[in-house]
DNA sequence: GCTATATTTGCGAACGGTTCTCAAAATCAT
DNA sequence: ATGATTTTGAGAACCGTTCGCAAATATAGC
């Protein structure tokens, strides 16, 4: 039979992350913990993490250093905007992306300076 | 007086990007030295990519894994069409990302199935 | 509440990619 | 060739991440 724990790591974990609207890396995550002295080691923050992840309430996004960082994330399909200065995190629906830079502007403030964007797929002889 | 010499290493990594349409990470390119015994240093390979780089005549990206992979790449602003398969990389002009999905089967007969889209800048509340 | 069983944890070691150090080798100007 | 300067190779150091395992914890059944 297989269990699932509900553990105070976890919570603690899992509650750090739903009260920050930045990406967050296992480090800081691990340092506020360490701040409460919550007891709890580096390894059960990417342990918990990666679960949170595979859950689908967690994306993850790799910063400029290739460092892992964490939000709690709805699973619908969006793109983010991140702020270069506090690292906050707005969300980006699918649709806009064509009216991209004028919208973000306009309509939430966002001085865009800068983006990211990479397709994915099959070549036309990979068919 | 500032100089710049030109070396037998710096000319073997430079040909072995520019003769490859897909983005090879320092390990790959050392494999490649290796095996025409070029007798170049991984610290080499590094180096020289980073400094391919800064000139400009090459891009960087951070795979899935987090390996920093580098491309040969002309410096115009643009996009990357990345095919799951052979890793193989069509350029997509910035315009186009408007129509991409349609545009891209369409008029190159790549398959999408992905895409990561972020942006950056400065929010509201930032200035 | 106590016990048994399965899961999770903390610790520290291992790992893998990248950067650094530094003496030896290569490049270029003269 | 000679000397000043840059670049290189080898290996150590680094840093984020993963792994192995014994101890601790959570749950189910009693």
């Amino acid at each position: 039979m297989r269990h699932e724990y509900a553990t105070k790591p976890r919570e603690q974990i899992a509650a750090i992350l739903a009260t920050e609207r930045r990406y967050l890396s296992a480090a800081e995550i691990f340092e506020r913990l360490e701040k409460a002295e919550a007891g709890v080691s580096l390894s059960t923050v990417y342990r918990t993490l990666e679960r949170l992840r595979e859950k689908g309430v967690a994306t993850s996004r790799l910063d400029e250093r290739g460092e892992a960082t964490y939000l709690a994330c709805e699973p619908s399909h969006h793109h983010h905007a991140i702020c270069r200065v506090c690292g906050g995190v707005e969300d980006v629906p699918c649709e806009a992306i064509e009216r991209f830079a004028r919208s973000l502007h306009d309509e939430r403030g966002f001085m865009l300076d800068g983006h990211t964007i990479e397709f994915f797929g099959r070549c036309k002889s990979c068919g």
